[in-house]
DNA sequence: GGAAAGAGAGGACATTTGACGCGATTTTTA
DNA sequence: TAAAAATCGCGTCAAATGTCCTCTCTTTCC
């Protein structure tokens, strides 16, 4: 499990095999089996992750029940609740497993040590929330001028490996729109 | 104008004098009067900007002429097209004052060299970063699952200061809703 | 292996939203 | 100060979208 994060890790840094020992040290492994909750709203999230294998979901429910997906986390991604992380305060979501997967967590103590203690990590850690940044503005844009049409087919452009393993209502939860738009929208470029 | 920048950097960091002086010394103040552009769409976006009085707005313009107000940013805020300014590529937006505005300015240059030899400014900056990641994150989450009125109120309630300034199809423009509906809105908020 | 749950299409209908245009008022600008 | 532009509400109409439902097929889970 720590393998493909070694591999990960490497191949965007150039941290020494000691850096990767301490990071290993601190890491704890977690399997999650598929519909496995990681985090439920109200509780604080005590952990940064890494996905190495399957597939997270980080969603938010209102209070008819409705759930709302902020993002989908595939093998290779980070996910965590960066308020919640960061203040140590309640969070609004909920990450669970949408496949059997394999997470990998530190605590914000220890990320903190490695932060202060490994300069590539920290630079590495730090590029990654910048890019993350351009991502989000991206998709602000997107909800606010796109059609549902245009947000269906950028899905399917910017993210076919989770396009490829999510239920429809899901696209449509991340989207904004109801599973009856998508609906007509795949009927509509079916017959086109 | 770099008075009023001093007082809010004061505020925010310990920064020496000697700090503050070289930040000026690298500092471009900048007039600009209502509707004058400070980024075009296709130029790179050369600067980080401080916004030290007055109002302007980052926004998209689609093929067919409609614009879509990415950000508002009034005096005591930062603006720049961060992926743009990062990786020195065209920008895909616009920014332009919606009233009389003063702004201090740093290239990409001068801004690294305060990075690289003020740790202070350094861990501002990436706080504020963290920061507008929490507020886009929620305003994500917003524009996916509330009703346009719900938008309508927490714009209302987020941003007074901002509402009051600005005509309401740039609140519509900024919510992703039309002029429309929020016309609506307000007809049956008077009614109520 | 069989029952239960999940997923997705699609019909019917109501509601929401948007596009367009008009007119009144305010603000800007020359 | 007068003309031009901007703002905003509103009416009408058409289109888009959502809710609720049923039906079928697939997947999951004892």
């Amino acid at each position: 499990m720590f393998a493909e994060f070694e591999t990960f890790i490497r191949e965007r840094t150039d941290l020494s095999d000691a850096d990767i020992e301490v990071i290993r040290s601190l890491a704890i492994e977690k399997i999650v089996r598929k519909k496995e909750s990681l985090l439920h709203a109200g509780e604080v999230c005590r952990y940064k992750m890494f996905v190495s294998k399957g597939l997270l979901r980080t969603f938010c429910t209102k209070e008819d029940g409705s759930d709302y997906i902020l993002q989908f986390s595939p093998e290779n991604s980070w996910t965590t609740d960066p308020e919640s992380f960061d203040k140590l305060i309640p969070s609004v979501c909920n990450i669970d497993a949408l496949e059997y997967s394999e997470v990998i967590m530190w605590t914000k103590e220890d990320f903190n040590y490695l932060f202060a203690n490994i300069p590539g990590l920290k630079a590495y850690t730090q590029k990654l929330i910048v890019q993350n940044m351009y991502v989000v503005r991206q998709r602000v844009l997107s909800v606010i001028s796109s059609t549902p049409e245009e947000k269906y087919d950028e899905f399917i452009k910017n993210y076919p490996n989770v396009f490829a393993r999510v239920p429809l209502h899901m696209v449509a939860s991340y989207l904004g729109v109801s599973t009856k738009t998508l609906s007509r929208i795949r009927h509509a470029q079916l017959v086109r």
